[in-house]
DNA sequence: GTAAGTCGGACTGTTTAGGTCGTATATCCT
DNA sequence: AGGATATACGACCTAAACAGTCCGACTTAC
C-alpha cells in the first residue's frame, strides 16, 4: 500500500549518512556503498539524481564526493523522495492525469475522499526535515 | 510514493457503489463493471476477494450478486485495502521481513523515523469508514 | 600522467501489476 | 429436466516498472 522504492530507501540512508558526517567533509559513494552494503553503481546514480535536484553538491576528481547543499533543517524528507521517484506521486491514477483519464466519465466517486488522505501523507513527509532523522 | 493499486481502486469504487445502493438489494459484478468501465474479469476477482475477507456476502445463481456483509459504518477503508492488497504493507523492506533481511547488519538508520510516517498513514485509513465516502 | 572520484547513457534480468481465459459450481425460472 | 445467469477460482499472458550492471567520458589532486 505504501512502499518506498529501493532507490528512495538508499537515497534516504545515504543522505542521512552525509548529514551525520562532519560539516565541510565530503563523503564518497564508495564509502556509503560499502558501509551499508548498497550496490555501488545504483547508489551512485541515486546520489547523482540528488545532486541534480540541488539537495547535494558533488565534488569531482580525487578526494571528491558529496556533501549537503544546505543545512539539514532545510531539507524536507519529501523533497528527497520526490527527487528520486520523479513522478509526482498521487494516490490514484485519476488524480494525476488529464480529467478524461478517469474511465468514469462523470464522477470518480472515490476521488475526493482519497485526496484528503493523500494530503495527510504528503504533509507528514513535508513537515519532517532531514535533521529529524539524523 | 503512495499509490493504490488498480485493484484497490476498483475495489473501493465497487464497494462504495454497493454501499450506496438500497439495502437488501444485491449488485452484480457486471453492473458495476459496465457503469465504471472496469474490466469485468478483474473486478470479479476483486469482489471475490472482498467476499472471502468477510466484507461482502455473495449470492450465487440467477439474480445473484454482492451486498455488504455489515453496515458501512463498521467497515474501515483500511480493511478494504488490506483485503485486496494482501501483503501487510510496510514502507520499507526492512520493516517486514526477518531482521537479517536488512543488509545493514547493525542499524537500519532510517527505520524508526519512517515507521512513524507509516503509522500515520495507517491511522488515516483506519479511522475512515466506508460510510464516510458514500 | 595516473589514480580516484563523479557523470550519464545503454543495457539486462527479474518482479509485479494488470488483464484474460477456461472451466466449475450454484441458483432461478420455465 | 434443462437452460440462463450468476459467482468461484486457478492458470496464463503481457507490458511496464524496478533493481542492478557495464562502460566510456570527464574532472581534479598529487
Amino acid at each position: 500500500m505504501v512502499r518506498l522504492s529501493k532507490k528512495a530507501e538508499y537515497g534516504l540512508i545515504a543522505i542521512r549518512h552525509i548529514a551525520a558526517s562532519r560539516i565541510g567533509e565530503v563523503v564518497t559513494a564508495k564509502e556509503i556503498s560499502s558501509i551499508y552494503r548498497i550496490p555501488f553503481e545504483l547508489l551512485a546514480k541515486v546520489l547523482q539524481t540528488l545532486a541534480r535536484a540541488g539537495l547535494l553538491v558533488s565534488h569531482q576528481g580525487t578526494h571528491g564526493g558529496y556533501s549537503l547543499a544546505k543545512p539539514a533543517e532545510e531539507i524536507p524528507v519529501a523533497s528527497i523522495i520526490h527527487a528520486i521517484e520523479g513522478t509526482t506521486p498521487t494516490i490514484a491514477q485519476c488524480m494525476t492525469e488529464g480529467a478524461d483519464s478517469c474511465t468514469v466519465f462523470t464522477v470518480c466517486t472515490i476521488k475526493s475522499p482519497l485526496s484528503k488522505v493523500q494530503a495527510n501523507i504528503e504533509r507528514a513527509f513535508s513537515t519532517m526535515s532531514l535533521s529529524e532523522i539524523v
